[in-house]
DNA sequence: CCGCATCCGTTACGATACTG
DNA sequence: CAGTATCGTAACGGATGCGG
C-alpha cells in the first residue's frame, strides 16, 4: 500500500485501480466516512469510531490523504493540540460513492450480518 | 481481511463499514470491475488484468466473493477447466459504485498519475 | 492530556513452484 | 488450466514513550 513518502505504487492506468491504489485498504474510507458524517474530526474523535483504528495507522493514513488533498487540517487553537481535520472539495465529491456503498450494503449483506443498522 | 472458511469479520454495525469489510481490499473491487466490464471472467483472464494479481489471492477472493454471492460460477463444459465466473443481481448492482469511483480518480487523481486513462 | 513516532509480534499479501 | 503450498515481505495492531 501507499505510504505518503514514497507516493503512491500505481498498479495500472485504469482510474477505477488507481482509486483503489488510494482507497482500498481498510481505514481510508473510513476516515472519509467519519468527514461526510462530522465535518470535522480530531486526531482522538477518528480514535473512538466502533472500528478501532490503531494510532500509527491513522497518523499514518491521515498524513497520506493530507498529501493527496482529500483531506485537510484546519488549527482549531493555533498550539498543536485540538488539531482537527475536515474534507477538501476532492475529498467531499467521494460521498456519492460512500452513500452508494452504504446502500448497497445494506440491502445485500443483510443476510450475512443481521444487527446492522441504517445510516452511516 | 475476511476469508471464506471463517467468515467475515464485521469490525462495526455501520453499512459503510460492513461493505469495506468484504470489499475493501486491493483486489475485491478490481474483480467485481472486470466483471462489469467483460460479463464473463475465467481464472486466467482475471490473472492477466494488467494489475496482475497473484494465483493465490485470486483463489481467495474468488471463493470468498462467490460465498458473500456477489458472484457465481459458470460451467463451460462440465469438467473443472474452462470454469468462468459472472456477478450475480447483487454484485452488479455495484456498477454504480465502481463507475463513481472510477470518474472521481479521473478528476482528482490526474495530478498525481499523470498518464491515467479513462474508461477503465 | 493529546498528537504521534517507535518497537515488535502477528497476520495478510505476493511471487513462484508445483500438483491434478 | 484451475487451484494449492511454500516462504519471504509488507501491512496491521497493541503497547509504550516522548514532546508540546
Amino acid at each position: 500500500m501507499a505510504t505518503s513518502e514514497d507516493g503512491v505504487n500505481w498498479r495500472s492506468k485504469c482510474p477505477i485501480s488507481s482509486a483503489l491504489d488510494v482507497l482500498g485498504d481498510k481505514w481510508s474510507m473510513l476516515i472519509i466516512r467519519d468527514l461526510v458524517i462530522h465535518g470535522t474530526r480530531t486526531y482522538s474523535d477518528f480514535l473512538q469510531s466502533p472500528e478501532h483504528i490503531s494510532t500509527n495507522i491513522l497518523a499514518l493514513r491521515l498524513k497520506l490523504l493530507t498529501c493527496l488533498k482529500l483531506i485537510e487540517r484546519i488549527n482549531l487553537d493555533a498550539s498543536s493540540r485540538n488539531n482537527a481535520f475536515r474534507l477538501t472539495k476532492s475529498g467531499a465529491e467521494l460521498r456519492p460513492v460512500l452513500e452508494g456503498l452504504g446502500r448497497w450494503a445494506q440491502t445485500h449483506l443483510k443476510e450475512f450480518h443481521s444487527d446492522m443498522v441504517k445510516i452511516p
